[in-house]
RNA sequence: GCACCUGUAGCUCAAUGGAUAGAGCUUUUGACUACGGAUCAAAAGGUUGGGGGUUCGACUCCCUCCAGGUGCGCCA
């Protein structure tokens, strides 16, 4: 369809621009509400008669009677609703387009997309917070490699701040643990996640521990030991974790980047040559940050530290100099070495900062995107700021902060924790989730959860399962919910996290799309194979009854959307808008299903109708689960 | 104070400025001698926070008021 769609612009443009001002943009097609207005749609003369101050209805007429006959897949062309142009295509020509070009993929592109993502703190373990942002992130990072971009993943590791300091801290002097005692802990994320809640207590309370923990954070930064020694242990064994668990959801990383290669390579110092020269950084003129070189943020008529009194580099100025170099904007690399390999052989790098053999080649992207959540948008916006101001516009524009809302928790859902609610929190709508104060919902744990209820209801549904052919249907059922939970909602949307809705396995749901395919797959598995090999050509749709045609048609002209589908999820940064297409494609399917039997048709033709319809679904829509990251059990 | 976001059915959420504002959950009722009931069908549920404006057309854009949230540090 995306295909046919710019096939007809061109032709109707061609076609009235003598007798019309029409600019391809005004040119928008979209599928009607109703299909008895066809299955195309345009409101081109609604636009043109604004231009000309015509009425809409006669332009629409007019431009109508001059399309007439001179498109070749369109059988008729009607104007209804006072204006717009409703176009009927040729649907067995149609559907035979359609069935012969099952199968076909996009072809690549030659632009290189970096999507960062995850990004988590390795000083505790992941929750669902963190989630969100590494769903979306890897989604995003699919529907890019769906569009045909080659796509790098990043995930940058901030393995030298100050929360690291607070849980090793924490380790060495509170708990009075020595390196072999901390290397002795297992699931160590985990274990910092609590530590993490109960020492920064502490420091609120008391002005001794935080003084001592600052102590810890400069033996860190002077790499003296046992701090320094912890620091690394931890940051690497965390991290480690965090890649277990988003490894779960089949979530993957290509690189990480350290942000102690940031430091130790220098790429501030390349960067700040640039910044001074243009003069987009410049000395503060406030006599408050006397000293410091600051960055004028445009937007909120603001100065941002990016050099303090003291010489060091702020966060701000560490991430420009980090996405600077994303679009190989920076005279200087990085080395790399093999961190991680996954069980299919998909190897995850890490950035270093001495010579390695064998680097493959990472960054200099033509187009960024950074999965953070909206808080960070002033930060974000000064960067593409920046950006343009060093004299790169297309980098600027092509720097694009894929910002969503946070996930909070329900008053109720903190109570069902067991943990204790401050009386003006009783009322509100939500609460913000927080690693300080020990008030999240784990990642692992929610997936242990998913997975729990997932093997509840296949045992209920399927008696004599064994273990083994269980045990990776639960997970995929599990992973299904999640995935489907966290992209689901717009992104300026908060979830408030409830267990209830994350753990709804029907409806508008990850499962119900699995069991969608699990129930069509089984209709394909008891096809005669002689049955199968008929469809070498789905026939004209004549045999079917009207009420069927009407559907059938319907699904067809839905299912031929996937890729329009996904170009404007990503172009109107709405991966929620894909979940919502999967959903109603399963919803029609499963409509379709119950009213008209495959197996059972004594008509071989409509029979053979019937089985393109669900060979035509199988291929699209596991395209679309794929870029969903749901995968398909064998059985449910 | 400045910047950004949100307000839609009892609840959780959808809806490219477009045709009669849609789903799920909940409630009530119905459908298996099963192409798999994690499904399907139906009922009920709405002054899209209030008020103005722009437009052939507004949940959507503009103004204003009300209610909520987030960001704005020589933290990262």
């Amino acid at each position: 369809m995306r295909f046919l769609q710019e096939k007809f612009k061109k032709q109707i443009c061609e076609i009235l621009k003598n007798d019309y001002e029409i600019a391809a943009a005004d040119l928008m097609f979209s599928l009607p509400a109703e299909r008895k207005f066809g299955d195309l749609s345009t409101y081109l003369a609604f636009v043109l008669a604004k231009k000309t101050k015509n009425k809409p209805a006669l332009l629409a007429n007019s431009m109508a009677g001059k399309l007439q006959g001179q498109l070749q897949e369109i059988e008729a062309i009607q104007v209804a609703g006072g204006g717009f142009i409703n176009f009927y295509l040729r649907r067995d020509q149609f559907l035979l387009y359609q069935w012969q070009n099952l199968a076909r993929s996009m072809p690549p592109k030659t632009e290189k997309v970096i999507v960062e993502h995850t990004s988590i703190n390795p000083n505790k373990a992941a929750h669902i917070g963190h989630l969100r942002n590494s769903c979306l992130g890897d989604i995003l990072a699919r529907c890019c490699r769906f569009l045909g971009y080659k796509v790098e993943v990043q995930n940058y590791i901030d393995d030298t701040g100050i929360q690291i300091a607070d849980v090793v801290w924490g380790l060495l002097y509170f708990q009075k643990k020595d390196i072999t005692a901390i290397k002795k802990i297992t699931n160590l994320a985990a274990y910092l996640w609590e530590l993490y809640a109960e020492v920064n207590q502490l420091f609120a309370a008391n002005e001794d521990y935080a003084a001592a923990r600052r102590e810890v954070h400069k033996k860190i930064e002077d790499k003296i030991n046992p701090e320094y020694e912890a620091c690394l242990y931890i940051a690497e064994q965390v991290l480690l974790d965090h890649i277990r668990t988003m490894a779960r959801l089949d979530i993957k990383y290509d690189l990480l980047a350290r942000e102690s290669d940031v430091i130790a390579l220098d790429f501030f110092k390349a960067a700040a040559a640039e910044l001074t020269d243009r003069q987009v950084m410049t000395r503060s003129q406030d006599p408050d940050k006397e000293g410091c070189l600051v960055i004028h943020y445009e937007r909120e008529k603001i100065e941002k530290i990016i050099v303090r009194s003291n010489g060091t580099i702020t966060y701000v100025g560490k991430d420009i100099a980090y996405n600077l170099w994303k679009f190989g904007l920076l005279p200087c690399d990085f080395y790399y070495r093999l961190f991680f390999t996954y069980p299919d052989s998909h190897p995850i790098h890490m950035t270093a900062a001495e010579p390695k053999p064998q680097a493959p080649p990472f960054g200099r992207a033509d187009k960024v995107y950074n999965v953070i959540d909206v808080r960070q948008s002033y930060l974000q916006n000064l960067i593409a700021q920046v950006l343009d101001q060093l004299g790169h516009p297309e980098p600027s524009r092509n720097f694009i902060h894929f910002s969503y809302e946070m996930v909070a928790m329900t008053p109720d859902c903190v109570r069902e924790m067991g943990l204790a609610l401050a009386p003006e929190e009783e009322n509100k709508s939500y609460i913000e989730v927080s690693g300080r104060k020990g008030r999240a919902v784990k990642a692992d744990d929610l997936i242990d959860q998913l997975i729990a209820k997932s093997e509840h209801e296949l045992e209920s549904r399927n008696s004599g399962l064994s273990a083994a052919e269980a045990e990776p249907i639960s997970r995929a059922i599990a992973v299904a919910a999640l995935r489907y939970f966290m992209v689901k909602f717009n992104l300026n949307t908060v979830i408030a996290f409830d267990f209830k809705e994350a753990l709804n396995f029907e409806g508008d749901s990850g499962p119900y799309l699995q069991y969608t395919m699990v129930r069509l797959n089984s209709i394909l598995k008891k096809t005669a194979a002689a049955d199968l090999a008929v469809e070498k050509n789905p026939g004209l749709l004549t045999p079917l009854e009207v009420a069927e045609k009407e559907l059938y048609w319907e699904i067809i002209l839905n299912l031929s959307l996937l890729e329009t589908q996904v170009e404007y999820a990503l172009a109107n940064h709405e991966l929620s808008s894909l979940a919502a297409y999967a959903y109603s494609l399963c919803q029609k399917f499963n409509h379709y299903y119950h009213l008209f039997p495959v197996l059972a048709e004594k008509n071989l033709a409509i029979k053979n109708l019937r089985l393109t319809l669900i060979l035509l679904f199988k291929d699209k829509v596991e395209k679309l689960l794929h870029i969903l990251g749901i995968s398909i059990p064998k059985r449910m």
